[in-house]
DNA sequence: GTAACGATCCTC
DNA sequence: AGGATCGTTACA
């Protein structure tokens, strides 16, 4: 069952770690239809945060974070990796949930590489797509909280642990690292 | 205009 | 530890 517009409108959060265990699921251009188990997310909340992009105002690049939740936000990072967000809260609180991982693919510019997300999946609806979107699984997994990745110029805000990662996954990683 | 800087990943 | 690579932002 795909999640409507209540769901995306949740502060992201409660957005970022509701995501865990759902699935995304994606229409490749040759029409196949995949879903993937969201294993990672990130939360950037609000102008205040200094994380977030929306930090810096209302610009082009962050019109999208002041929709109603529910929008896709793509960005590109480092001129090489497309980054995956989901708009999250009340139109005009400019909050995103990064998807960081997913089943299979560890890293959110590794993932956006291997589903083919860029520039034009900017400002998709996840609740009107024909070609992405997000389902509910039924899982509740537990998850563990760090500090979000790569952003240490972010002052106080650096230190929120707005990370959320599915225990499952992270105990994995912990044996292999 | 011009310059600096990334919500990353890969290869030394 | 360092390089790839370019859109966005800030400032002159």
């Amino acid at each position: 069952m795909r999640f409507g517009y209540e769901f995306y409108g949740n502060d992201v959060l409660t957005l970022a770690p509701s995501l865990l265990g759902q699935y995304l699921v994606c229409v490749s251009p040759e029409n196949n239809v995949t879903r993937y188990i969201i294993t990672e997310t990130e939360a950037y909340r609000g102008e205040e945060d200094l994380a977030c992009h929306a930090s810096k105002g209302r610009t082009q690049r962050t019109e999208i974070m002041y929709n109603r939740g529910g929008n896709l936000y793509i960005y590109l990072i480092y001129g090489m990796y497309w980054m995956m967000n989901v708009v999250a809260g009340n139109k005009n609180e400019p909050q995103a949930a990064l998807i960081r991982g997913i089943e299979g693919f560890d890293g959110p510019g590794k993932l956006t590489r291997a589903l083919g997300i860029d520039k034009s999946f900017n400002g998709e609806d996840l609740v009107k797509s024909d070609r992405i979107w997000i389902t509910e699984s039924g899982m509740n997994p537990d998850y563990i909280t760090t500090p979000r990745i790569g952003i240490g110029y972010a002052g106080e805000w650096k230190d929120k642990p707005w990370r959320y990662l599915m225990k499952s996954i992270t105990v994995a990683t912990l044996h292999a690292t």
